[in-house]
DNA sequence: ACAAATCAGTTGGAAATACAACGTTTATAT
DNA sequence: ATATAAACGTTGTATTTCCAACTGATTTGT
């Protein structure tokens, strides 16, 4: 690790991360002289962030690619997800003290990564500048998002078997699009994933629900029926 | 639903609440005042927000009891969950608007209300009082909360068979716990309904991991072993 | 236009899970 | 102390899922 001089932040790039979201360009110097980020480099699998440690600011990714990883009671690694550039990571653990991490942050490339205190974000600043509103406000909307996103998962999951699954994601899916004709953002592998069960099951699922007549599917399109089938 | 004139808030109750915490008795009034909530009265079965609706404002109960639900394509009602007096709702919706409800919250018994519109938690009041600061910080750290605590199921849930969805929940309490011995906040039957899985399936595979020298228990106390068991 | 790769559906056998039922132990109430 | 209820483990069977392998269709790259 080490501390870049001159760390290259684009202004232009920063306002479009959903942190600075709503920060013109010209607010955007100011907001970061107020909030005092600390700018960090990591070499390619340097540990950002170690598991049960007690972190008190949200970081995020400014170049490279970064890995959120948890290690079991055995020792067994597991990727939990990746952190793209402009995409935050500990922000749900810098706004809880005494919550130790439970997982840890690697650098599987060189990485440049912004850390901002938890503190220097939720206090008004001397200058009483209104951007913290803001960043505050895209933090919260940031965090509900995710909770959101996982409530959802977590509500498809929950069901027993995979027909049950299917018909829960594909309901939400089609709610959400105000049709019973939608398209799904996945392709057969990636929803197999994303409902953790085994594709060629769930291919064979979605068939024998078309030959109930429950639904009709063209690749990525759905068409929910109301009626029940024959 | 009506307006109540007096609604008997207990500032010794809030003060006790995740969402007021940290702010003194003798301040409440204040930090009301500054926020302006609206109340309203439920009688038992009444919707309090109906799915699709875009709300804005975050709502706590006070009195009675509230459960949140969600309907499907078909019109099948599934049960989410409750929230009891002090807890919050559409604390998620509330900051992301444009977000239509996909759940709908109803009171189950007559139930009084506080609906806090996000706005004025948000934006820093005419006589700058510092609560705010101290309300953002416990919403941030209550989604922040909520965040961990749905992304450690998903983790568990996210395992294909029961032994390894076992394993996981097992793992993570080691460790919380510091200690190869611990003891679990759950019977057998509410660890199963938290991992989604037969109780009778899950009984019999910790039997065979006991058998197979993985671990040992004895109701809800655990030892998991690191040595590679005969 | 063609070759190669990806994607989707199908099938059969092995493995795991759900479900129902039951006996024993532990906790709770009177 | 005793009766009652709740919790836990166990077992057998039906169902579901996983896994591997294969085919045909669609997409991509050249």
């Amino acid at each position: 690790m080490s501390m870049p001089k001159d760390p290259q932040i684009s202004y232009a790039y920063l306002k479009k991360t959903a942190l600075f979201r709503g920060v013109t360009e010209e607010e955007l110097p100011t907001l970061i002289g107020c909030i005092a980020p600390r700018y960090r480099d990591f070499e390619k699998g340097e540990i950002i962030l170690r598991q049960g440690e007690d972190i008190t600011a949200v970081g995020m990714v400014l170049s490279g690619r970064v890995q959120v990883i948890e290690e079991d009671f055995w020792g067994n690694r597991n990727i939990i997800g990746d952190v793209w550039p402009g995409e935050l990571f500990g922000e749900s653990y810098a706004f809880l003290p005494g919550e130790l991490l439970r997982v840890s942050v690697v650098a599987i490339e060189e990485s440049v990564v912004m850390l901002i205190d938890a503190r220097h974000m939720l206090e008004i600043c001397s200058s009483a500048c209104w951007f913290h509103t803001r960043l505050v406000q895209n933090l919260l909307a940031e965090t509900a998002r995710k909770n959101l996103a996982l409530t959802r998962k977590l509500s498809h999951m929950s069901k027993r078997n995979t027909r049950e699954k299917l018909l829960s994601y594909l309901s939400g899916q089609s709610l959400a699009a105000g049709s019973d004709v939608f398209e799904i953002p996945f392709n057969r592998q990636q929803l197999a994933d994303y409902l953790c069960v085994d594709r060629s099951a769930m291919s064979n699922e979605l068939g024998k629900m078309r030959d109930e007549g429950l639904l009709a599917f063209e690749r990525s399109r759905f068409h929910l029926r109301s009626e029940i089938g024959a």
